[in-house]
Order: structure tokens, then sequence, then C-alpha cells
DNA sequence: ACACATGGTGTAATTGGTACACAATTGTAA
DNA sequence: TTACAATTGTGTACCAATTACACCATGTGT
């Protein structure tokens, strides 16, 4: 919760410079040791945690001001963005509506409006990432897809949406390309699949067909250090990976 | 285009009815006589065409703004809609806006703002609309899918995803259930599938397929009438229809 | 050297999709 | 009445894809 001097600070412009009525939250995943990640910000001074969002400036393009609020979360430039639902229920922020009310008259809070808030979920490269917290949150940090906290407002609803997105999304948007490093092995690729669909795949199977599709390039290297067999090294050919994808790839999972 | 006076009739009182920068367009399917329809209005005095839509009162739901539209135009209650993508281009309304920007003073011209349209696709039984033109348009009709006129703004941008999704959900969504009637025959539900798919299908492996879903009963009755050995009608069962439609219809079209 | 866990490759059995052939039904024209 | 054209209903052989499993290779720890 802020402070009324904070709420002006932030907010006496806000209505000026942003689209009353319209905001935007990003699901992001990344994908690390193994394991699907999402990024999340912990609220100042409350138990609540929320998903990185801003809002449109006047004049801005949807997915610039995506960029702009993931640049802000992430550091990174170019972000793969896709927009996936929009979430208009009237009450659904009704607690961050009434938190401020009494703070600031009503045609100054810019905070309690009716907001539409248009959905992207956006896919990177862990490594990439450095965390940055906003205004209104002490930690922005990657949150296991195992162990995930409490969320504020609808922001459950929200993630859950993205996650079942990917799912129908998986054979016709570069998912892969966008959350894997740039060389992984096959093992590391299949459980980005695995966690994705929320099964598990047979290895050689899944092997087999991965080749299959063409949109592999096999190493010369091997991934050593484990204390198994070392397994190849592969990187994603973009320019067969994108063609596939166009006809999405022939696959029941 | 508006006289003034209808401008300010309309619209004087429209800035504290409906949510700012907030709009909802719709593609409603219908399909007739082998062809897929969609429902279109024709701009009074002026050549061009426009998909229904409207905007969203201020503690309205989303969706329940969409049905209020769409009931306005087709006369029907429970419609099945889904929401597909948001358009949100800050140039995207441009000519409208400054058609009338000359007219009224900015603060009372609800048109000249910014809008971001929340796009909605909708399924219909053709036979139960009663198409009704909105204020602004001169006719509201039916339009073959091969017979398409000049869109609006960005409305062919909007049709053209609303149809890709229909292809993207085919297995997924009771798309079969809401566009046919109550019985069809076989060969009238291939053409649908073929008019959204864009292809030609094999007579006998579609039948096969379909039934092999278990999610159509065959009625005792054919369809006479034709020239030709007369086809029996089916109809859904909705109950196997919907829980297939949970894992997808595990078909690669 | 050996057990063991994991990665890489092959293969047989099954399933599912494709491409047809052929019989049945209906209205029309000779 | 009969032959015919157009369309629907059903079956089947072939090919491709998926599944389930066997076996060998490689690296680590004992």
């Amino acid at each position: 919760m802020l402070t009324k001097q904070q709420l002006e600070d932030f907010w006496a412009e806000a209505g000026k410079v942003y689209l009353n009525h319209i905001s935007i939250d990003c699901v992001v995943f990344g994908f690390h040791e193994g394991q699907m990640k999402v990024l999340m910000l912990k609220s100042n001074n409350e138990d609540a945690w929320y998903l990185p969002g801003g809002f449109v400036r006047k004049l801005e393009p949807m997915e610039n001001a995506a960029d702009r609020i993931l640049k802000e979360r992430t550091g990174i430039d170019e972000i793969f963005l896709q927009q996936f639902h929009v979430f208009g229920d009237p009450d659904r922020s009704k607690i961050h509506n009434e938190m401020y009310k009494d703070m600031l008259p009503a045609e100054k809070n810019f905070f309690g409006q009716r907001f539409i808030s248009i959905g992207y979920y956006a896919l990177v490269d862990f490594f990439n990432v450095t965390p940055t917290p906003d205004d209104f949150s002490e930690i922005c940090t990657w949150r296991d897809l195992n162990d995930l906290p409490k969320f504020q407002l609808d922001h459950e609803l929200i993630f859950r949406k993205a996650l079942d997105t990917l799912r129908l999304q998986l054979n016709y948007q570069p998912i892969g390309y966008n959350l894997m490093p740039k060389e992984f092995t096959m093992p590391e690729l299949q459980k980005l699949y695995e966690t994705i669909l929320d099964k598990k795949l047979d290895r050689r199977n899944f092997q087999r067909r991965m080749l299959g599709f063409g949109i592999l390039n096999k190493l010369e290297t091997t991934r050593k250090g484990g204390a198994h067999k070392a397994p190849y090294l592969y990187s994603f050919d973009l320019k067969n990976y994108q063609a596939a994808l166009k006809e999405g790839l022939k696959s029941g999972w």
C-alpha cells in the first residue's frame, strides 16, 4: 500500500499520460534447470504477489506499451510477446479500487477507475533477464510453477489462462525457440514440453519426432558435467522452424 | 455520416454512459445453403460496410455488452460468443475520428477519441436471425464469404482474424453445433468444414471420422426433395460433443 | 572392473489416415 | 417403363504415423 504522498506523486499526472480504463498484464515465462518459471512481483508491505503490468500512453500502440513495461522489469529490449486474452470483469480490481479511495478525491485517483486489462504472455531466455521491481513492489523474481505464491486480484486467472494458451499454441508458436537458451540438450527440451503439456512423454519417440521436424541443428559438442552419458547439444534452425510453424507442427502430443 | 443534430442527440450523453476508449466489434457467422455468411451493416449515405459493434456501459461486464449489442442486431438472446483478439492500433479509427471533429468540440465528441476494440466472434443459426440496422446504417444483412464488400476502418483485418481463429479452434469449440440447424445432413456439415478450412475433404473419410467421434445422432428421417438419393439427417449429441471437445477432436484435417 | 543411471538408436505391432471401388437411392428424360 | 445421371452409404486395401519396447553407449562412483 502506498502513502498519500506517493500516490499523489505517481498518479496526479497519470490520467493525462495514460489511457483511462486500459491496463496491460504480462505473464513472463522462463525455463531454468528443467523447471518453468514465471516472473512475479511482491507488493510493498503486503504478502501479495502480482504479475508485471502497466498502462498505455495516449498515442502508444498496445505492443509498444507491453514492450516498454517488460523492458523495465527484465532489461530485455526485443521480447517475444503475444496478446492472449482480455480481462474485463467490472469487479476484477475492486480491492485495488477501494484501497486508495479515501486518500484521494475520485477525479484525482487514477487507481479508482475500472480497468479492462489486456493479457500478454512473454517468452524469454531465463539468463537474459534482470528482474527489477517497480514502484509498488519490493521484490521482483522468478517463481517456480510448482511453488506459486498467493496472487493479487485476478492475476491467478490471468496466469492460468496464459498457461492454457501456451499449451494450445505449442505447435503454432516458436515457444521452444524463445524459452530455451541458444544451445540445449534433447532431455532439456523434452522437459519443457512435459511441463507445458503437463504429462510425461516417451524419451525416444520425443527425440525422433523432434528431429523429424527438421528444425534442430545437432552440434558437435556435448554437455559434460552430469554424472552420466553426456547428451548432445542442439540449436534451433530458425528458418526451418518458422516455415514448419506456418503449417503447424503436425503432431498430437 | 451523421448530421450535427444526430451527433449531439446520440452522443452528448455517451461519455457518461459508456466507458471511454473501449469498443466492441463482432464477427457474426452464419451458414446457409452451403455457404458461410457474415452479418454486416452498410453506412448511411456511404458505400462502406462495417461489422456490428458498440460500446461498454460503465459497470457492465464485457460479455454482457457483446450480448446486448448482438441482441439488437440479430434479435437473438443467448448467443455463442468468443473473444478472440484486441485491436488497439492508435490510428485504427483515424477516418472516423476526423469525420466529426469540426462539428463538435473535442470534449463533447465521443467519436473523437482513440478506441481499443475487443473482437468477438459469434456463431448463430442462420434461421434464427433477424438482421436489424443500427442508428448509423441503412442496411443490415448477411454477406457471403465469397462476395464481401469494401470494409470500413480496420474491419477487414478484424474479419480475417476471426476467420483464422475459427479455423484454429475448429477442434476445440462447438463450431458445428452453433452454426448448423438442429437437423442437418452429412454433406451439409462437410461443406461447413470445407469452408472454414478452405479445402476439399474426402466425402467418405469425412463421414467415417465424424461418426467415429460419437458426437452425432443419426435420425430416422431423410432429407427429401433433392434430385438424388436422400441423405440421412443428423443432430449433435451435445453431451458427447462437449466431452470430446475438452480433449480436442483428435484430428489433423 | 563393475553397477548404475542416463543418453542414443533401432524395430515390431498397432493405430490412424488416404485413396479408392462398388452398391443403393432418387428424379429425369427417352 | 427403363435407362441414366447425380449423389449418398458402406467397405477395404494400402501407406504413414504413433506407440511400446529392446539394446547398446557413455560417464561416474565404488
